[in-house]
DNA sequence: TAGATTGTTAATCGATTAACAATC
DNA sequence: TAGATTGTTAATCGATTAACAATC
């Protein structure tokens, strides 16, 4: 029964083929080889391979992998077959923005809701559903089985909202919080810390003029 | 002459560092191990020294590390010792929520300019700053050395807006635009694929169901 | 069938962890 | 000095790449 484990690397590289395979499929194009693929995402064709191959055989010998049959599976391996329904809290600039973002919807991603401890932004609609308070937010997750909660707060209170989350049920956090947080195994956490993403680009600008600096 | 290339495996690290290291100075914490560490943040302490040691000998035996000391180093290695601009392009939701993201000063990022193609927004002020129109985009950018392009635009505008980018001089992209920038080497490109780190949130729910219904 | 291309095993490479001598 | 802890080398582990037999 033990499923080999697939590796995070292998899981961080499937929604990059997902959307190749996509645009790949809207052009029309109906079979490609994984070398002809490799040459388009400027990766290996033996990666390629080897991690499709994780999942099971996608592709035929001679002939290729089918464009539409693979956008397929690996949109299933992803569990973008089914929908899942997410909030919002924290209904900030950040909180907002996502509340808006449309294309969530269209990979099955629905937006429930929206709390927020402000006063001041409860009941204004955010895509035409009016902010909660935070009191709400517990028994909103358990009535409508939320799965995954984004948060969009302080730090500060990320830790405690993340703590009254895991036993109202919610399954995931896509956390935008810059604070690390300890949920039980089971309650799968999404890290999304941008500042850590900006500095990453800033040390790349500073080595970049170090080296070029250096070699005059 | 030729340092050491670091690896972004490393580089990827810093800033969790980084951050750590500054709530223990906020605490007054003094000095710390790598096995301290190492416990506190949930990796090996070889992994602490290991990356450390990439950048020279910031511990002294039998003591630690200072703090104070080796967090300003770690700063001073992501470049946040100095101040980047930076401009966004495209003003909706999330270019509109960046810019009010403070918290990027803090770390020497500095915010200078918003752009958008769309005339109803230009003029529009985003933290005090008018948006302005797409067609001062890269004489804004030569005239102001402009480090730092954010990009909030589609996709099918990212492509074209990197190519005007850099000519005009720009040092680096911050894209969350999904889609991959072809730029030449010396343009730091840094990827914010919101949709990715959801679709790898979502398998990690699908796969936890998965096993947990098949040990039943 | 012959050619093309996968699936898969083996080889290589790089990153992580362990171990310990150096040294504060 | 003795104890603690780094810096660094060696061992292990895992991920990537290469190679090729299987097969469409």
């Amino acid at each position: 029964m033990e499923e080999k484990e697939i590796s995070q690397a292998v899981i961080g590289r499937l929604p990059r083929y997902f959307r190749y395979l996509g645009e790949l499929k809207d052009e029309g194009v109906e079979r490609i080889s994984s070398q002809d693929l490799s040459e388009l995402m400027h990766v290996t064709a033996s990666q390629i391979r080897q991690d499709f191959n994780n999942f099971g055989g996608f592709g035929q010998q001679g002939y290729g992998y089918n464009v539409s049959f693979l956008y397929d599976e690996i949109g299933k391996i992803l569990g973008l077959d089914q929908t899942h329904s997410f909030i919002i809290v924290g209904a900030g600039n950040l909180g907002q923005a996502l509340g808006n973002y449309m294309n969530f919807e269209r990979r099955g991603f629905l937006f429930k809701g929206i709390f927020d401890q402000n006063p001041a932004l409860v009941g204004k609609p955010v895509r035409g559903i009016p902010v909660r308070p935070m009191e709400e937010l517990e028994q909103f997750v358990k009535d409508n089985g939320i799965e995954i909660a984004v948060l969009t707060i302080p730090k500060a209170a990320a830790v405690s909202v993340a703590e009254k989350l895991v036993p109202a049920g919610i399954q995931a956090i896509w956390n935008f919080a810059h604070v690390d947080l300890n949920v039980p195994a089971g309650v799968q956490v999404e890290n999304v810390h941008l500042s850590d993403s900006l500095m990453k680009l800033s040390y790349n600008i500073s080595r970049y003029r170090q080296e070029n600096s250096e070699d005059k």
